[in-house]
DNA sequence: CTAATGGTTCAACAACTCTTGTACCGTTGG
DNA sequence: CCAACGGTACAAGAGTTGTTGAACCATTAG
């Protein structure tokens, strides 16, 4: 509730894995840009946020938004040094709660777009254009 | 779009694996009510649906919704002889598309309410009340 | 045929989610 | 000190989702 006029901006608690329930660990997933990011933070390890939302081209408010939800699913750790705020996934205790889970999300994250470049190897047998 | 009027009931075009985005999938295991309904599935193997939503205590709208979420990104597979339906879990296809993932998610089913049965386990070190 | 049963569809509502823009807070650099 | 920067909080919008109840369709039972 009274999150930011108790603690302040600080305040950025990370999520007790315990309480955290699958669905909700499901529905932090559950979105592309979240995947994105658990993508390029699985890929890269700690990052630094403006890095983020920057290479997402994202603004900077939606992006905080999505790793609010990623930290209160326990999936992302924040910490800062100085203003520069980074963020890296918590693997080992996300794994502790949810076994097997992330690393089966990871592994499945290139795949996430049914988009262009699934479609090709769909039908297309790669001969002529096939004008059926 | 006008599925129903078209087709009719009998429509209930079961999702091209090939179409599911990673996303969509994770958004289909996101609710606590599918997160039964696949759990039931992986247990008991194909089921009636009227005994889904009785065990499940749902209503009948509510049921078919679910179903209808988890058939489209490619979950479930429904088939129905005589009037009596049946839905079962498309593990081998899923498990095609995005290796492990059901496997995990199935395995960590079971922890997925952080609830009362769990909150015993943290904290409660009421000692006396429990005169054993 | 008529009635009952098993599921789906529709309309409607509250609740939530994502996105953007603006204002704000804390730290750092001049 | 004051200004700039990195992020967060808040407000507001459009869109989506979960839930219910009523109407409907299709199949079987009487």
């Amino acid at each position: 509730m009274r999150r930011s006029k108790v603690v302040g901006m600080r305040d950025r608690f990370h999520a007790e894995l315990d309480n955290v329930s699958l669905a909700q660990a499901m529905h932090g997933l559950s979105d592309p840009l979240r995947l994105r990011i658990v993508a390029l933070l699985a890929e890269r390890g700690e990052t630094e946020c403006s890095v983020i939302y920057n290479d997402l081209g994202i603004s900077k408010s939606n992006a905080s938004h999505h790793f609010r939800v990623l930290r209160e699913c326990g999936l992302i750790w924040r910490s800062h040094q100085g203003q520069q705020q980074s963020a890296r996934l918590r693997v080992d205790e996300f794994d502790g709660r949810f076994p097997g889970l992330l690393a089966a999300v990871i592994r499945n994250i290139g795949t996430g777009e049914p988009g262009p470049e699934r479609l090709r190897e769909a039908g297309e047998p790669e001969g002529a254009p096939t004008p059926r």
